[in-house]
DNA sequence: GTTTCGGCTACGCAG
DNA sequence: TAGCCGAAAC
């Protein structure tokens, strides 16, 4: 029957066959998991079972998309549209939508990103009046969050003696009081946070036995994508769906467990056989993916790691080139190695940018990147940072559309109801909030209400708030009527934002009417593929698929092929030709915040698995001797990482330690560009376009130049690789600089190539530099 | 009561 | 470097 099975290796296969009972598949990086997963579904609705009863939980939703799709191609397209697959946080958002009366909440509820959470954690600390300098609100929120995911109620915080001492040894003893408030005042402004998603799914399905019993009925086989980075709160819905018929199927590999900061528990795959009786264990050991260097590496690093779960992978696939290893003397140079390397590669083996992935610990260390690439004219896309949908001007349009469906979106509101200014400033905010406290009220009812209330606001005031009511309530009334495109087009209307983003006549604002036109045209795109779909194509829908949209998932395809940059939290299940993990140093990979414990480390560890067996063929693996952060210059020292590959494996570019009195390590040639240096070093950044996915072509490059307004005329800028030569520059020597002005050098180290000056700058204060970059001329 | 400007701080990863 | 917050200016 099954011509999908074939093809299939033993252990492969096995898996897909076993349809009934607790089973674990600990599946190797590149071990094809998704095939088997895919094929498993395919096969359950093969044998007879109906695809509404199944239940496949993956870490995306783009993930979710595509396995659909594989699937339908085996079953046929309308029983593959039966299957209930999305992450956890869509799934149960979707279930609590038709179940929250049971918990006390409007269908409707606002889901509140963190940035939210911060903003409502942050002005509660102002409410109770505390320090917020000790109560920081974004560790409070990752504290609360910490309870949340360990289903620590409110009510079991203040009865856990532990907790309470804990935190007042942490010098934070009101945070029951702040959780307290947290909790209340999501609850009252019909909103969930992340978190909530999944607390809440616990709630309903331990406090309703007969909501239990249906999504128990419903979801026969349940099936967990990433398993290794399930939370205890996930670990409790899984279990509590799959405990009438025990058709629970997860898959996984502990190596990869990356998401311990959010709370994931590697203890739930690595206790599999213990939660659930007669289990089956498959492993997938054989890697298709990369070529024996890379698997061969990637497995005498995690070797290091104490705690992981006895497995042996392997690959049949050729050796392939060693893992590059490469030395820069700084972050700027580093990109440009990289930009250089991934040119070289596409002339030499004639390939496209989108073989190219460059991966790196921390968002900020795009940047560095980004120029890079920009001067090669090589196009490139960003995933994560700061998403699309994090924006201001469109979070303040979606505020807007939010208030829409829920007028107690306190959060929502108090961004949009000065924003156009409208004359209602903090003064009035600050007084509404505390009368919407003191009759349990949302503000917006505060506002609509504000003749029948006695509250000290002036009549000018209130004719300013009632004149805001009006036009929330008469908007409101249109969007019951319209589809969201047409709501969201009248409030950007009414709202006047393109005029006012206009105003400035800066490109930023240019780039922020696009965003928002961009917004509009996902609005369109949205109701247009709802109708084609026969889904329901209401604003609140498009708000949910928004707030649980992940980095990843709003990927769409691109004219032009493009070299990927990335964390490496994001790259977990994607693979690429070429990949290159930058920042291989100490504290920054691994982490200093991750140091401490082993437990930590070994996370750090994982992570270095995940980033080197993401590459099929070549892995390059580089750092820089000094880097800036936190604005400054700081130096490093190469990652331990490093020397934990075993060397057979290895080839370093550049000698491992510095080499004496010397730059010639690298050809600087390799550098030169022709784009004139000190123009691209003041051109304003571009625009950064789409969805959360930033693109940048090459061919916006050829748009004019722009130099900053107070950027004085250097007739003679020194040559570029050379600046002014060592001899010319002592302690006590004036300087200028093209960007930060005159100033006096204070302090030398270093020698060649690698010297370094302590400028103290008239304007700017004190700055280190390397003089090999740093571009100085002497004065007088 | 609102806007703007300068100083401060943050950069750890994300649904 | 950017985004945020408080003080000063409007």
């Amino acid at each position: 029957m099954a011509d999908y099975l074939e093809g299939l290796n033993p252990s492969q296969k096995a898996a897909v066959l076993q349809t009934k009972g607790p089973m674990i598949i600990i599946a190797g990086a590149g071990s094809g998991k998704t095939r088997v997963l895919t094929y498993r579904i395919a096969h359950l609705m093969k044998s007879g079972v109906d695809a509404f009863n199944i239940l496949n939980l993956t870490f995306t939703n783009k993930a979710a998309r595509e396995m659909k799709e594989r699937i339908a191609s085996v079953v046929g397209q309308s029983e593959a549209k039966n299957l209930w697959m999305g992450t956890f946080h869509s799934v149960f958002a979707r279930i609590l939508r038709s179940e929250s009366d049971k918990l006390g909440y409007p269908s409707n509820f606002t889901i509140y990103d963190s940035q939210d959470s911060v903003k409502l954690i942050g002005s509660i600390i102002k409410e109770l009046q505390l320090d917020k300098e000790r109560y920081k609100a974004k560790q409070v929120l990752s504290r609360i969050s910490q309870f949340k995911n360990s289903l620590i109620t409110v009510k079991a915080y203040f009865n856990n003696t532990d907790l309470k001492e804990a935190d007042t040894m942490a010098s934070r003893p009101k945070m029951g009081e702040i959780y307290k408030a947290y909790v209340e005042r999501c609850f009252k402004s019909g909103a969930m946070d992340f978190d909530d998603l999944l607390l809440r799914t616990n709630e309903l399905l331990s406090r309703f036995p007969d909501v239990l019993a249906k999504y128990q009925d419903r979801f026969r086989y349940v099936m967990v994508d990433e398993y290794q980075d399930t939370n205890h709160s996930q670990y409790l819905i899984v279990r509590a769906l799959a405990d009438r018929f025990q058709n629970i199927c997860v898959v996984g590999d502990d190596s990869q467990s990356i998401y311990a900061f959010r709370g994931a528990n590697i203890n739930n795959i690595l206790n599999f056989q213990k939660h659930y009786t007669d289990v089956k264990t498959f492993k997938l050991e054989q890697n298709y993916r990369s070529s024996k260097n890379i698997v061969e590496a990637a497995n005498s690093v995690i070797d290091k790691n104490k705690t992981k779960l006895d497995k042996e992978i392997f690959t049949e696939n050729a050796d392939g080139p060693k893992v590059k290893v490469m030395r820069t003397i700084s972050d700027g140079e580093e990109g440009r190695w990289v930009a250089n390397s991934i040119f070289e590669n596409k002339m030499n083996h004639q390939l496209t940018n989108d073989k190219f992935c460059i991966l790196y610990r921390t968002n900020a260390q795009s940047r560095a990147m980004e120029d890079a690439l920009r001067k090669k004219r090589i196009a490139y896309k960003i995933y994560g940072g700061t998403s699309f949908y994090q924006r201001k001007e469109i979070k303040d349009v979606l505020s807007y559309l939010r208030v829409l469906i829920n007028p107690k979106d306190d959060i929502a509101l108090t961004r949009i109801i000065n924003y156009p200014a409208r004359g209602i400033g903090a003064t009035t905010i600050d007084k509404l909030t505390i009368a919407a406290n003191h009759y349990n009220k949302s503000i917006f009812e505060i506002v609509a209400h504000i003749d029948k209330l006695d509250i000290k606001i002036n009549a000018g005031t209130k004719t300013k708030l009632k004149n805001f009511a009006n036009m929330i309530q008469a908007l409101s009334i249109n969007a019951q009527k319209v589809n969201a495109f047409e709501i969201a087009d009248q409030v950007v209307k009414q709202i006047q934002i393109v005029k006012d983003l206009e105003a400035d006549g800066t490109p930023e604002g240019i780039s922020k009417v696009e965003n928002v036109q961009e917004l509009l045209n996902g609005i369109q795109y949205f109701v247009d593929d709802a109708k084609e779909k026969e889904q329901e194509d209401s604003l609140a829908v498009f708000l949910e698929d928004v707030a649980l949209k992940s980095d990843l998932d709003s990927d769409k395809e691109d004219d032009e092929p493009m070299v990927s940059l990335m964390t490496i939290h994001l790259a977990k299940g994607l693979e690429y030709p070429y990949v290159y993990i930058v920042g291989l140093e100490e504290s920054l990979f691994p982490s200093a915040m991750s140091m401490n414990t082993r437990s930590e480390l070994e996370e750090e560890r994982r992570l270095f698995y995940v980033a080197l067996t993401r590459a099929e063929h070549q892995a390059y693996l580089s750092f820089a001797q000094t880097r800036y952060r936190w604005g400054k210059l700081t130096d490093g020292e190469p990652s331990r990482f490093l020397e934990e590959i075993d060397p057979a494996y290895l080839e370093y570019l550049t000698p491992k330690k510095l080499a004496p009195r010397t730059n010639n390590f690298v050809d600087s040639s390799l550098f030169e560009d022709d784009v004139p240096k000190d123009k691209i070093r003041f051109r304003k950044p571009i625009p950064r376009k789409s969805a959360s996915v930033r693109t940048a072509k090459p061919s916006v490059l050829k748009k004019p130049l722009v130099a900053p307004k107070n950027m004085k005329p250097v007739s003679k800028v020194a040559t570029r690789a050379g600046g002014v030569s060592d001899a010319k520059i002592a302690v006590g020597t004036k300087v200028e600089h093209i960007r930060f002005g005159q100033g006096e050098v204070m302090k030398l180290e270093g020698v060649g190539g690698d010297a370094k000056a302590e400028i103290k700058f008239e304007k700017e204060g004190m700055k280190k530099l390397i003089l090999k970059f740093a571009k100085l001329n002497v004065v007088g």
